[in-house]
DNA sequence: CGGCCAAGGTATAACGTTGTATCTGATGTC
DNA sequence: GACATCAGATACAACGTTATACCTTGGCCG
């Protein structure tokens, strides 16, 4: 046997027709006892497994679901992924990741190649610049699509977070122990997520009549978390906490201070974002505004597999706190 | 138009045949200029994107790999999902993502998965307990397989590290600064590559006549290197240096040392392994075996282009430092 | 002017599966 | 004993592509 078993195959040795193994595989139809056992066999036999692009094909259905996000490097995004491929594998589905690093093009070549490979239906953050003519792409092949923290087009349905009320919380909770010089750390892209947790910064910070807000920006990294804190410490020694665009600039502000042989918490409080599971292990632990990013992952796979089940149902916009 | 666009759509819009348009889109086969350009504007204009399914169905061809993986969370893997995916996706090939959470049931449902929907190779990092059966299915679907890190069996290419080797050297840089006392922390499974490490950094021990190995266990990640390095302090108060199964180890150690405010490097020197990216930021450094995982990731899909461009060559292996 | 040859296009049969319609006996009923 | 019934199996046509063999033309040459 010099090809990989197919189901004339098993059908063969069976002894029966290609027909009666298929029902026997499915559980549908009406296949005597006997008969069925000897299929079951051969398949085993020959270790059949059937080819899922020709039953698909045939049978119109899809249990193939992409991932598209824009940085699989971050703890936080693969933890989603934990929960969104937790809860579509338990309702028989697929899930197979991509990632395209902030990179429009890459992402767009993702994309292309996702609904070429008939995925069923997309969970998708889309990254920074998005090429508009592969949404329309998306809309034309009639995908399922759920994006997740940017949302692109309305008419797909979306999974958000309050972003602007997260963070006029932490500032609450900063000058309620009496801060009164806040800064924002964090991010580059005019992505509105950011633009929402800056928009809720300043609000706060107006709401208490702190004066104007101070935005440092910064790649969304712990290096870039840790170089923007040494630059503010440089420039803006009056400034007491700082809120961070999420955990991983956090993290880095907290090196950052390390490094000048200061400590969070003491000279400077740090308000992080997300809660990757490493934060609680920064000493002192990193106050963070808790998103369990596991449960996210629930959601948005929840929100595709209601989508899957009622294709024509109006768009569904939701907001997490 | 209430259904995805599909080569006939296009046919009817261009006038033309099905045969016609999957010519032009090809590029294959004898088409005027004309009739060519007519396909194109009307492929253009439905959003036509052909069923790879379909395609790879009738010509046999298949430009998907699978990525299956033990734990995509640790950034070190990331990083290698990067590398893999851009020498891949440079050759034409659609690189998806699985991560089996290091749970053998899970494993197992990700690779039957996988060759359902006919993936064209698979690039893999067992997890600990693999079923030998899911070996027997992947064999017989002759699918072209590249294992990483841990090789289970030798019919299928594999590229590791050369693990016993690297401790070694960790083993000799510590004693060169004066270290009598040295641990290994990490790892609980009896996983090849730990097994590998642990015997390394055993050997080098003794050829230092350092007396017996002292290996401490404990889960990979940095709750655990954090706990284990605690619970070392208290132990063995005598050991001056520790070698660790993996930099999120190191990094836990670090912080365990931190929290007992201690410093690595000053009460015990602590050498990770992987050289995840963020390993260079804690203060001090920490000192890493270095192994860049991106370039790691494009040898091993270079191993997996040479495997598809000749299906029958002899099994290779490859040990990298 | 008949024959031939490209160039340009199309009809058709696969690829491996599944859903439906159909066939074949055996059984039961009157 | 003729006929309906039904379980159990099969034949066949799709699904959307692609590769191949096959038609049409029109132009060119002898």
């Amino acid at each position: 046997m010099a090809h990989r078993p197919k189901l004339s195959t098993v059908a063969a040795v069976a002894g029966v027709s290609t027909a009666t193994v298929s029902q026997v595989l499915r559980g549908t139809g009406r296949i005597s006892v006997q008969t069925r056992d000897r299929v079951l066999a051969a398949a085993r036999q020959v270790n059949y497994l059937p080819d899922g692009r020709a039953a698909a094909l045939r049978s119109g259905e899809n249990r193939e679901i992409g991932l598209v996000l824009h940085h699989l490097a971050n703890p936080f995004n693969a933890e989603v992924v934990s929960g969104v491929s937790d809860r579509l594998e338990r309702a028989g589905h697929l899930v197979s990741v991509l990632d395209s690093r902030d990179d429009a093009e890459r992402e767009g070549r993702n994309l292309r190649a996702l609904i070429a490979s008939m995925r069923g239906g997309l969970i998708w953050v889309p990254a920074s610049g998005t090429d508009p003519a592969t949404l329309d792409l998306l809309v034309a092949q009639r995908l399922p699509v759920v994006t997740f923290l940017h949302r692109v087009a309305e008419r797909f349905d979306h999974v958000g977070l309050r972003n602007a009320a997260a963070l006029g919380r932490a500032v609450d909770h900063l000058v309620e122990l009496g801060h009164r010089r806040i800064a924002f750390l964090g991010g580059t892209t005019p992505r509105a997520p950011r633009a929402e947790r800056i928009a809720g910064y300043a609000a706060a910070l107006a709401a208490h009549g702190l004066g104007a807000p101070l935005v440092f920006p910064c790649e969304d990294s712990k290096p870039g978390g840790l170089t923007a804190m040494l630059k503010l410490r440089e420039t803006h020694p009056e400034v007491t906490a700082v809120v961070c665009n999420g955990d991983m600039v956090a993290l880095g502000a907290c090196l950052g201070l390390g490094r000048r042989g200061e400590r969070p918490g003491r000279e400077v409080s740090v308000i992080g974002f997300d809660d990757v599971a490493d934060a609680a292990l920064a000493t002192p632990a990193l106050t963070s505004l808790s998103i369990a990013p596991y449960t996210l992952g629930q959601h948005l796979a929840e929100r595709l597999l209601a989508r899957l089940s009622d294709r024509d149902a109006a768009p569904v916009h939701q907001e997490l706190d």
